[in-house]
DNA sequence: GCCAACGTTGGC
DNA sequence: GCCAACGTTGGC
């Protein structure tokens, strides 16, 4: 089981257009950045993702679920592209915004810190367990 | 709205 | 294969 997170301005898709796509989920197009890229053909059905608000909000909203493994976007005729199909699990019952990641030591390495403009990052273990426990989520799902 | 960071593109 | 130009992202 390995752990993600998935960037989103609210304004063009937001946390809650995703858990409106219900159980099927909503495939993760878009993505024009082969580290994003490499990171979701990285991805098993089952795994599980942060889902976080960029631009407005900036703070993780909710728990995402892959419900597909990579194939090609859509959204393009450019073979290199590909994309998953996530699904929202549950909101956070406290939203983490990145400045309180920022504040958090234990947070430090993570992603979302050092790697700011990547749009699909991991996640490790030990800060999936954090940003859980300072969403209100323990323990960790 | 600005601007810094950084990934991508394309000419050489 | 290098590197300058360009476009995009995203925090502030």
């Amino acid at each position: 089981m390995a752990y993600w997170l998935f960037k989103s301005e609210p304004d063009v898709f937001s946390f809650e257009m995703l858990k409106a796509k219900g159980k099927k989920g909503e495939q993760w197009d878009g993505v024009r950045n082969y580290q994003a890229r490499n990171n979701m053909r990285a991805m098993k059905v089952g795994d599980l993702g942060f889902f976080y608000h960029s631009n407005v909000g900036l703070e993780v909203v909710g728990i995402v679920e892959v419900c597909a493994e990579a194939h090609p976007d859509t959204t393009t005729d450019d073979a290199r592209w590909e994309c998953v199909d996530i699904r929202a699990v549950r909101a956070m019952p406290k939203k983490v915004s990145l400045k309180d990641v920022k504040a958090n030591p234990k947070l430090a390495a993570m992603s979302l810190v050092t790697s700011m403009r990547l749009s699909v990052q991991p996640v490790t273990e030990a800060e999936w367990k954090e940003v859980c426990r300072m969403g209100g989520l323990e323990p960790a799902p």
